[in-house]
DNA sequence: TTTCCGTGCGCAATCGATTCCAAAACACCA
DNA sequence: TGGTGTTTTGGAATCGATTGCGCACGGAAA
């Protein structure tokens, strides 16, 4: 803040009127002269003239902020909800104060206590892979603090949701590969401390059941830390040991996804005749991929926009969390691309 | 901001001591009796007090935190630098509010307006495609506010700027390809808007001219969308058009390097052996395709941490703009991939 | 007993803007 | 000229925390 920025007291002095005159003269309140409210304007308009909006904050214990804690800006997903969170916060007149936990519980918890000795409003997270507790969200929920939880649901009753349909995404998946005609299909699956992940794998198992395909544990490989090394390691590992050679991989991410393909074009396997291949999320590279990757796409700007509209009529108290539906499911949609399509 | 947050005069209330005593209580000023201190933090503790961060900013007149207003988040380069930024301002106590101006003027000037009305200690800003005049930056710099430009360097006198080296990246890869035997260089320009597009094309010409090739303006080809269809396009069409076919393509973006390999491939051209294509950014998905995209790679993270280095600095006046080296300029590495390597 | 000093604490101003409650200033009528 | 009503403006409290100044109170020295 700059030290020379002009106050109303300096509008005062200069017309020799009272601050409360210039507060209201501003305003347009009626009961100030016309003569007097031009000139004050011009005043204002001459000291460039910008009102504080700290001291607005303290009056009406509303800082028109919102807080917002995702585990990375990094990553297409996330920055795309941002992008949404972004655009319905700013055309109804609030900031979005930006804090990334890096999957690190620590800085998560730190992040929400800073945000609230800033008198945010509201704040909208996605929790870290890290967390497993979430009393540090419920203290502060109890007190009627607003928070609103996307695409990471937390083991909250009564929290406020928006997700995405990750169980219909991974069923959809999984069924387009075995309508393919692809019958070993093994599952990249995600960290169990989030939902998401979960969901995903039910998607996945419930699709092999109801196609009469047994869901065989072997072909259910956990990738903890998501990276694309990680998968085409583990790939590589089981094209090499498994005594019938699996003919999909269905990834609960589009990293993995890659990584699997690397994986089978070391192994001198062909995609999609010989493997199909399936990401989660819809990335941007995945279009530029050769083949193209089939992907579930998410609406990562659409979930943005909701849980932020949520998250502003609660604070706006057009909403009230204990009466509303807690949660809102979005629906994902299958790409189907080169990596899975035979026919 | 919850109503029902404990201010001091809760604790004082409770306690019967006065305001200024549990001021001082909290933060261990001398001359307050050790078991007063005591008795505060115990009462604070129990009715959950969090300072508020508001009264402080209006008191102090400094909010403690930084705006960053960028062309958008979706972007794997900016994301990168956003998470750079947030490193630095975090591990320096300060918040960092983000607005994204979609590469619109309008939305730029209304972010910083509404940011300056925020009491913001300074702003990192990477100005949109739109802006042509910089009246609404200078004006605000005139008044002693702390502005640094990171990536897109306006023309500014006394701006302090944080770039990459787009000239020395553009120059390096162009050479590469003429090292590798390409003769036919096409370059994809970005908008003349931004001086990274413009060093980036005379990187490109300098460095045919060094290696005794003419600069052929029919090899220059104006992209100012930046997106893959139309690179794509672009390429199609001067690979149908041109006499003699250009037989390699450096782009001033990844994306429109990913359009050109697309159109040489639906040409039934293979790379790198027939045509060799260079990007510049280096996003994460270079790795990913096949071949692999080299590329220019920026230090995007690093980019952050020294422009928010630099900026807090200026905040905290252990750095004068006026007196300081303006431009900082990073180096960029060019990374030697499949998509241009004939050798 | 008076003076002096250190300890421990309270009063009140301050940051910028809003807003309730009055109070001037003026016009108009009787 | 006094009363009434309207228009226009000012005073002061308020939001939460900080901080310079000063005031009690106690014990110790004179």
């Amino acid at each position: 803040m700059k030290l020379g920025q002009a106050t109303i007291k300096d509008i005062a002095r200069e017309l020799n009127l009272s601050v409360s005159t210039i507060s209201r003269a501003l305003k347009d309140y009626p009961g100030i002269n016309r003569e007097t409210k031009r000139k004050v304007k011009e005043v204002a308009n001459k000291l460039n003239y910008r009102p504080n909006a700290i001291a607005l904050s303290l009056r009406k214990s509303r800082s028109f902020t919102i807080g917002v804690i995702i585990p990375e800006v990094v990553h297409f997903f996330f920055s795309t909800v941002i992008s949404g969170i972004e655009e319905i916060a700013n055309s109804r007149g609030y900031n979005v104060i930006l804090s990334q936990s890096n999957e690190k519980l620590d800085r998560e918890i730190s992040s929400l206590e800073t945000m609230l000795t800033n008198q945010i409003d509201g704040v909208l997270v996605s929790y870290s892979k890290e967390t497993k507790s979430f009393d540090h969200f419920t203290r502060v929920m109890d007190q009627g603090f607003p928070i609103v939880f996307f695409d990471r649901a937390p083991a909250i009753p009564d929290a406020v949701n928006v997700m995405v349909d990750d169980y219909q995404g991974s069923f959809d998946a999984t069924a387009h590969l075995i309508s393919q005609g692809y019958k070993n299909i093994v599952h990249l699956a995600g960290p169990k401390t989030l939902k998401i992940s979960i969901d995903r794998e039910n998607g996945y198992k419930d699709a092999l059941e109801q196609n009469g395909f047994p869901v065989n544990p072997a072909h259910i490989i956990s990738c903890p830390l998501g990276t694309l090394e990680e998968s085409q390691e583990l790939v590589s590992a089981l094209l090499a040991s498994l005594p019938r050679r699996p003919d999909a991989f269905f990834s609960c991410n589009d990293i993995g996804a890659v990584g699997a393909m690397m994986a089978c074009r070391d192994a001198g396997l062909r995609i999609p005749l010989e493997v199909g291949i399936v990401g989660f999320s819809d990335w941007q590279f995945c279009a530029m991929l050769e083949p193209q990757l089939s992907s579930v796409s998410q609406p990562g700007f659409m979930m943005g926009t909701r849980a932020t509209e949520i998250l502003l009529d609660i604070i706006e108290k057009k909403l009230d969390p204990k009466i509303m539906e807690q949660s809102l499911v979005l629906e994902t949609k299958l790409m189907e691309r080169g990596s899975s399509k035979r026919f």
